[in-house]
DNA sequence: GATTATTAGTTGAAAATGTAACTATCAAGC
DNA sequence: GCTTGATAGTTACATTTTCAACTAATAATC
């Protein structure tokens, strides 16, 4: 057994991420009844202030159909709106509401809380050689 | 903005984890019309031998539904067969068939390639690193 | 040894995702 | 200003995933 599960690198970063990522899930779902794609389109717009949809996409490593779905949602759970660019009537950019900032700002207070307690088991060395391998990995080719 | 996307250790992982495994999906996809599921199943077929759906479960962090239908899948381009326990007939013990084990043998040589290619942006030390944080955030909790 | 509880695995319906085709708007070239 | 091409975003349809209910087999209890 030259090779197995516990030396390859997507498997184990499938694994710790669906981990880090499910515990997070159920505090956006069971409070604000959000998916995956919702929260991360909610917290782009609560970091970044006013995106389009496409520029969501960039950055987030998201397909256009399911930001498009995450925005219709967030929308009708009144947490963005959307304006028309009247210059370009192509884009939409988009903003939180008041209710969409509450959101985000309980919201990120966990997942910063939550970051921590997942960064307490390593060292202050380990940690900054794991974000920058993960930076470094997304970034790649 | 005290907390960004760029340090949300969660995300981090899943945009890293995307990444690594949207590259390798892409040779069992096109070279045997695998889904990511099926290749996980033959893979710890491959390496553990023989196994269980429900130990697969277990080891691979897979719900059991999703190893029942990729079992299914497998079994039917013949990659895997089936045997009852008789002694606990509930027991279905898989194994790869002589065509399974090639397939296995043609991937998982492709995997440890991509898995060195990866690793190779990363000191020695970074390596070890990454791969103890990425191990012990699995085994968390 | 009949009844109840567990465990292994499957199946069906509903939800979510991916792919491709679509509409609407603007830009460029003629 | 008309045609062609590009871009932003949506929608329709097929595939996958999830959830809950199910069957089949064994174990435990009385």
């Amino acid at each position: 057994m030259v090779f197995n599960s516990e030396q390859f690198l997507p498997y184990l970063l499938n694994r710790a991420a669906e981990h880090a990522s499910r515990s997070f899930q159920s505090v956006y779902k069971s409070r604000y009844g959000m998916l995956r794609t919702e929260w991360r389109v909610l917290f782009h717009l609560g970091v970044y202030e006013h995106l389009t949809a496409s520029q969501i996409c960039e950055m987030a490593g998201l397909h256009k159909t399911k930001v498009s779905r995450a925005v219709a949602a967030l929308q009708e759970k009144r947490l963005i709106t959307k304006r028309i660019d009247e210059n370009d009537r192509r884009f939409a950019p988009l903003i939180l509401t008041a209710k969409g900032k509450s959101v985000f700002a309980d919201l990120s207070q966990m997942a910063e809380k939550m970051h921590h307690e997942l960064m307490a088991d390593f060292t202050e060395e380990e940690q900054a050689v794991l974000l920058k391998c993960l930076h470094q990995l997304r970034d790649d080719k």
